[in-house]
DNA sequence: CTGAAAGCGCTTACAG
DNA sequence: CTGAAAGCGCTTACAG
């Protein structure tokens, strides 16, 4: 047992062919450059040694990777995962691997990410950045990396980069004014000022300013439960006047439900929960969680299409397409 | 632009200097081969063009990919991200990229999976097959693929393969023992036959059996949360004799309280639940899930660093080692 | 100090 | 029908 993968040099060897002819047929079949006969002996061959091609001498030769990348801020946060499945789905139907970067939402792991595309690992990839600018993207884009940014709406038309979001903003606005219509007059906001946080706050103070209230403003160290627990803990300890609660996110509004509890407060009689994503675990809490509800599988599905299409086009065209994605809310008992 | 990326030829043509120069340079710096001005000259261009090395190119030169991949059933099931995050954790600051890849638990892409490793991708995996066998990973073994499989302890110590696997029979057979100590005596198991589904079985019908009690098996067909729903609510159609529920993992324990409360029954009053896995979501349902920890974390941690040893190891030794993972009965509220 | 050469494993023109 | 040749972008001996 060689501990080597057998090559076409082996196949060529073994047959007394050319490598030419091996790659011929391996890649071709049926190919009339090469007789019947040598292209049994070179299957039958090929069979014996277990020959499998070895892709990154195909890709090197084709100055393609055939592979696509997801790039993700929180690979634990069930929003992203439920985005990678139906971009796999797409992305291997269309002959494409897939690998997933996590960046920890991390300044410095989202460099190591761009870095890492720069590389030509990939032909293409679908990110989610907090951190990396658009300006320092177009190295990439540069190079032809097929790119489709997800959560941010183009600033100018003029930019060059595929875009897929939905309105944080409106979303945010319009369950800030779901609760205002539950008779609710202090709410308050959990978020984190990166990624979609910002978009979040703004959609929800502009809906509290047009009701005449006061925003109340608890900040979040990051978008995980444990930072929304301890953010709320922290609140809850001032004894403020709050009667609902909306959380730029579920898994910030789960550990906001935590802290809730603990404090002996009950959900929603004392203080309603909302959140955003509509993860799985949000409708199985108790009580079920009010949220934003976005289709993430589709989501990922049209970013690979979008991917795809890019490649496809050969970089002819380019057109900076910006995708904006619907959003329901979800009302359940939590609010 | 040229939506090509720079090579080194360009930056030899633009320096008058040899490829060769220009790679020596770029790869080792301060190299005495190549002159202080030369390597300025280089550096400039470099820079200038914006040079990044071809990873590909290197990793066909190196025959190394220095990628690290995790095949898993279901990345939406919260237990395989978080063992991913360690995964990743360990092997990125060993230097290697790593590539997710779903199967779905699905016969043909699990196969899809293997070919894909064949392929040389990736220069080690750890692996999570509810379908292939054992002895079709022979041939990734033999060309140097280093490998560990998760679930599964070693039939024979003759297998050549490292293993990370905890006792699933033994804290099946624990929690069973846990229900029958708070006097349930009509206890039934929601399975699944493949993966961790058998063992786990295993270990409830030889609690059940050694407490001289009858089995009840409710078979679902799948690991995920509609799967017990569904298994539990056709289960309960028959209005059977039951006081508690044992789910092969957490996601099928969810579904079956969500069947549960549908017909107005309470938890654990007049059904008891536990689980496996202790996903995030476990601690915040309503009530509270009693389940099984592991930490995934560190078995993800833990398999990077033995593939990494594999490959340090050049495939000299290949010991074939089978590690148990410690687990820890989680008493919460569901029963 | 410098560059021509061979090679990683493949593909695809190009001569015979 | 068949094989020698060039090339994908790199690295590393090997001559000068």
């Amino acid at each position: 047992m060689p501990l080597r993968r057998p090559t076409q040099r082996d196949i060529a060897a073994a047959t007394g062919l050319s490598q030419t002819a091996v790659s011929l047929v391996l890649r071709h079949g049926d190919v009339p450059a090469v007789s019947a006969d040598a292209r049994a002996r070179i299957l039958k061959a090929a069979q014996r040694l277990g020959y499998v091609p070895n892709r990154i001498a195909q890709n090197l030769q084709a100055t393609r990777s055939h592979t696509l990348a997801c790039i993700v801020p929180d690979i634990t946060n069930p929003t992203y995962p439920a985005m990678v499945r139906g971009f796999q789905a797409v992305s291997q139907a269309a002959g494409y691997d897939v690998m997933i970067f996590d960046t920890d939402a991390q300044p410095e792991r989202e460099r190591q990410a761009l870095n890492w595309l720069l590389q030509g690992h990939v032909d293409g990839v679908l990110a989610s950045f907090f951190h990396i600018a658009e300006a320092e993207l177009a190295g990439l884009v540069r190079r032809g990396t097929a790119l489709v940014l997800i959560g941010r709406p183009a600033r100018k038309t003029s930019t060059q980069i595929d875009r897929l979001y939905v309105d944080n903003a409106g979303a945010a606005r319009a369950m800030t004014q779901a609760l205002i219509a539950k008779k609710h007059r202090h709410i308050a906001m959990i978020s984190h000022p990166l990624g979609p946080g910002a978009e979040r706050c703004r959609g929800y103070r502009s809906a509290m300013k047009d009701a005449g209230l006061r925003t109340i403003d608890i900040p979040a160290d990051g978008f995980v439960q444990d930072a929304g627990m301890r953010a709320m803990a922290e609140f809850l300890a001032q004894r403020p006047l709050c009667s609902a609660v909306f959380a730029a996110n579920d898994l910030l509004a789960i550990g906001a439900m935590a802290a809730i509890r603990a404090v002996g407060l009950r959900i929603p009689q004392d203080i309603a929960v909302a959140g955003f994503d509509d993860i799985p675990a949000a409708a199985l809490m108790y009580p079920a969680l009010t949220t934003v509800h976005r289709s993430e599988p589709a989501m990922g599905r049209m970013a690979a299409d979008m991917l795809i299409a890019q490649l496809d086009a050969h970089g002819a065209e380019r057109p900076g397409r910006s995708i904006e994605l619907p959003y329901q809310l979800v009302m359940r008992d939590s609010a």
